[in-house]
DNA sequence: GACCAGGCACATC
DNA sequence: GATGTGCATGGT
């Protein structure tokens, strides 16, 4: 690693920024599980949507998506993008969850949360992200959320060695972010409210909220 | 019309 | 292990 990652630093300047994001958006746990799959890759206006669709028709839960058939469910997913490949996701990991434990998630948060993450990536479809999404926001467990923001931020920035796997990236957040598993959500969050609203053409702007940042840190660059 | 958005699996080198 | 491609909608 090149740099030590003061992430504790970054984490205070992105909440005073921004302020307290308090995600996941989503009122359940099955909302949670299946809004990390609708988002892959694509923005949450159009995830909600398709979440407002599965409200309308009664079907926001695993135990309803198993029943349902794969074409309506691509129907009413559509907003979403990738409609076919994200309702065969969305069955499979509701077959996941609904055939393990007769269906009581509750039971799931007793696993070990490494041996959980490694039969969720059994499930096709599902990746570290998308993984790691459902298991720090659905299932309160203290695992960092690595995205395409949080990889952006680290070769724009240089926090630490550019060529780094999200395995990578993730141990190195975890190493060094003090805090409970509500910080480990608030981070990610914030990650993304930076991603959305700044450093997008270029590493560093005048408005950018990390300037403070590297008042304190130094010039990373 | 081009580009982007809170990925993933699969093919190929 | 790195790189390329298909999957698809809706906002800017």
């Amino acid at each position: 690693m090149k740099k030590k990652l003061t992430v504790n630093i970054l984490y205070k300047e992105l909440l005073r920024h921004f302020g307290k994001q308090y995600w996941w958006p989503g009122e359940t746990r099955e909302e949670i599980i299946i809004g990390a799959v609708l988002t892959q890759n694509t923005n949450w206006a159009n995830v909600e949507k398709a979440i407002n669709n599965l409200k309308k028709n009664d079907c926001i839960s695993l135990g309803k998506i198993v029943k349902l058939h794969k074409k309506k469910l691509s129907e009413l997913i559509k907003p979403s993008g990738y409609f076919n490949i994200k309702a065969e996701r969305l069955k499979s990991l509701a077959e996941f969850f609904t055939n393990s434990f007769d269906y009581n998630l509750k039971k799931w948060e007793k696993i070990d949360v490494y041996k959980l993450r490694e039969q969720l990536l059994k499930v096709k479809g599902i990746g570290e992200e998308t993984a790691d999404s459902i298991l720090n926001y659905a299932f309160d467990k203290k695992i960092f959320v690595v995205d395409a923001y949080t990889k952006r931020l680290n070769i724009r920035h240089r926090l630490i060695d550019g060529k780094s796997t999200y395995s990578e990236l993730q141990k190195s957040f975890a190493e060094h972010l003090k805090g409970d598993v509500e910080d480990y959500k608030e981070l990610h969050a914030l990650i993304v409210m930076l991603g959305k609203n700044y450093c997008k053409t270029k590493p560093r702007c005048d408005v950018c909220p990390l300037n403070k940042y590297y008042k304190v840190v130094g010039n990373g660059l």
